[in-house]
DNA sequence: CTTGACTCCGTACTATGGTACGGACCCTAT
DNA sequence: ATAGGGTCCGTACCATAGTACGGAGTCAAG
């Protein structure tokens, strides 16, 4: 099988190493087993596709804007199956993200405008502060 | 004229009257002159609407992804008239925000998917890892 | 069979953006 | 003139999400 390192892992998923270790203090990843020759201390760990895939899901997750806690929720009930909770977790962000992306869009426009006005050779100044007003 | 105790200024923005000082401590806002009857020291400060405007400011910038450093040199940016620079940092969150809202979009449409699937009652389970791949 | 890179684990430290606390002072209404 | 609420200021503390460090163990290649 084409299990990895810990190093491994951080470099596909593009993460930190130490990351990956702080996610398995929050409890966010397991730690695997050692796999070292009998011992049941000592020995490098390995990680497999399963780990990759949820690694993978806490980045997306967070880019999502869920924090630590909720993506621990959030791993939880991908085990269990309350479908509800899960339902409302996912709700609740998609407002957020709505309303989120509706003051990025404003501050866009604000913000173009300035660059705008900045760029422009006829302009004294830009009013920085100003451009964001009645955004 | 209709100046301000830190509290009417606070509420009117609605941040903290912590806040306001947390930020006068980091020279983002100016601490008024007391205000008191004749004596130098002593009184309580009294807020005008530059300093209104300038409080809304920030909290409109910080909604533009603007950390409070880059909020600080804006602010300067805003006294000297270094249009170049200025225009330099709004371009650089413009592009931030449309790269912030294109990741915001791809998460929306996963979490979308994932609500519609735990809330179907012929489905098992809605996969929440699952739901975020090739998003 | 040693060197060098990587891993393990615990503990400590960092950055960002605030919040909270406490004693002293001020100000307004009763 | 006194009680209460707000203000002032310094210092301490908090949550979130990591990052850094150091000593010991492991492993593959020369």
């Amino acid at each position: 099988m084409h299990d990895m390192t810990i190093g491994q892992l951080a470099q596909r998923v593009g993460v930190n190493v130490e990351t990956i270790r702080f996610y398995q203090r929050r409890g966010l990843l397991p730690v695997p087993g050692q796999n070292s020759r009998g011992g049941a201390s000592g020995g490098v760990r390995r990680y497999d596709e399963a780990l990759f895939r949820r690694l993978r899901f806490i980045k997306s997750a967070q880019a999502a804007g869920f924090t630590l806690a909720e993506i621990g929720e959030l791993l939880d009930l991908d085990a269990s199956s309350d479908r509800a909770r899960a339902r409302e977790l996912a709700d609740a962000r998609i407002a957020a993200i709505e309303k989120t992306m509706a003051e990025l869009d404003t501050a866009r426009r604000a913000l173009i405008g300035l660059s705008r006005q900045c760029a422009a050779a006829d302009t004294l100044h830009c009013p920085i502060i100003a451009a964001f007003e009645q955004a």
